[in-house]
DNA sequence: TATTGTTATACTCTATAACTATA
DNA sequence: TATAGTTATAGAGTATAACAATA
């Protein structure tokens, strides 16, 4: 999924849409981009974004990875990841070294100049994290923050590859008739 | 947001990178994503995915609203509810009727298939929401509900049109000294 | 023949700017 | 002149396929 298709919350001021969105989906949405927000402006002048961090943080790992490894790693198409990588050394912050073991693949490291970003972006979103939590007390803040990380590492571990089609079945959709008869897969592409 | 910009998730198997993302920012996202994954399937075969979702839910409120209320509503852009709204009178979910105050304008409502269609999805959301929620028990499930929905109110009540600057002013940037010069807003456009 | 990395092409979604018909 | 809705055009981002070098 083409992060494209992330719905856009009813941010709007109007109690009555609050009251009718105010389930967990739009809950989770308004956090998660305030959060997404936040972090896109801190890395603005980081080339590729939130993805071209993603990278660089992978890249100061202390085993160098090819880039490949950290394509599959982080999801994102190997294409990509060569104009993520072009951006991120012309900026100074990685560098492609030559693999001693397959002369195909390129090692990626971070340059001193990368290593002091990452930990300067990491204490930046530190500061985002509490901000975006700013509305709950302290044991609170932790006790959201276990909860979170409980889900996800969930999440992680039976769907990492993360599979529409099973949790949704898993959920028992059968026993709700469908209105529509459910021709799957089958995006209708809105002329033009 | 366009969805563009949603950071991907490191779903790798790789504990190591785990371990390094364990971060909020991470676990929010797989959550987060792993519903509208769900939600996405969910309304695979409704028009226009999960925005035709909140339109449809729009239109089938008590009192109908014109076009442009509900993409001010929603967050949409104008040209954009034209063709969500062609794709869902195709579908005989809605229907444009003159306004009789003002003829330029249409009101938007939905037809019986309409709002039975929604009572369904509506339904299959709540199961999405208790098959994310699974790894926790009764009672901190609906802690977590609670959190979240906390978060969520006052983050659209402080920043409801999402002003990525005052987030991370206010959080005290300046304290921080950025090794990189930072002329904003100047995201490059590499190459092509 | 399969795989790493690169390049080129097409497609989707969105944003911008016109255009019409009303006000 | 301004506004509701529509249409057309251009741009950003992504996916797909083809390619070169190496295994």
């Amino acid at each position: 999924m083409s992060a494209t298709d992330v719905p856009i919350p009813a941010t709007g001021d109007d109690a009555c849409a609050q009251a009718l969105n105010a389930d967990l989906g739009w809950a989770l949405g308004v956090v998660f981009r305030s959060y997404v927000k936040a972090a896109n402006y801190v890395m603005d002048d980081l080339p590729g974004g939130p993805r071209g961090y993603q990278v660089l943080t992978t890249a100061a790992r202390a085993l160098p990875a090819t880039q490949l490894a950290i394509a599959q790693q982080l999801g994102v198409d190997r294409t990509v990841m060569t104009y993520l990588l072009d951006d991120l050394e012309h900026a100074g912050l990685i560098e492609r070294q030559p693999d001693p073991a397959d002369r195909r693949a390129r090692r990626i490291i971070a340059t001193d100049k990368g290593h002091a970003l990452v930990a300067d972006l990491q204490r930046q979103l530190r500061r985002v994290e509490d901000h975006v939590l700013s509305a709950l007390g302290e044991p609170e803040r932790d006790a959201f923050r276990d909860l979170v990380r409980r889900l996800a590492t969930q999440v992680d571990r039976v769907d990492p590859v993360g599979d529409p089609c099973q949790i949704v079945e898993d959920v028992g959709l059968g026993e709700t008739p469908a209105p529509t008869p459910r021709p799957r897969r089958t995006r209708s592409t809105t002329r033009r």
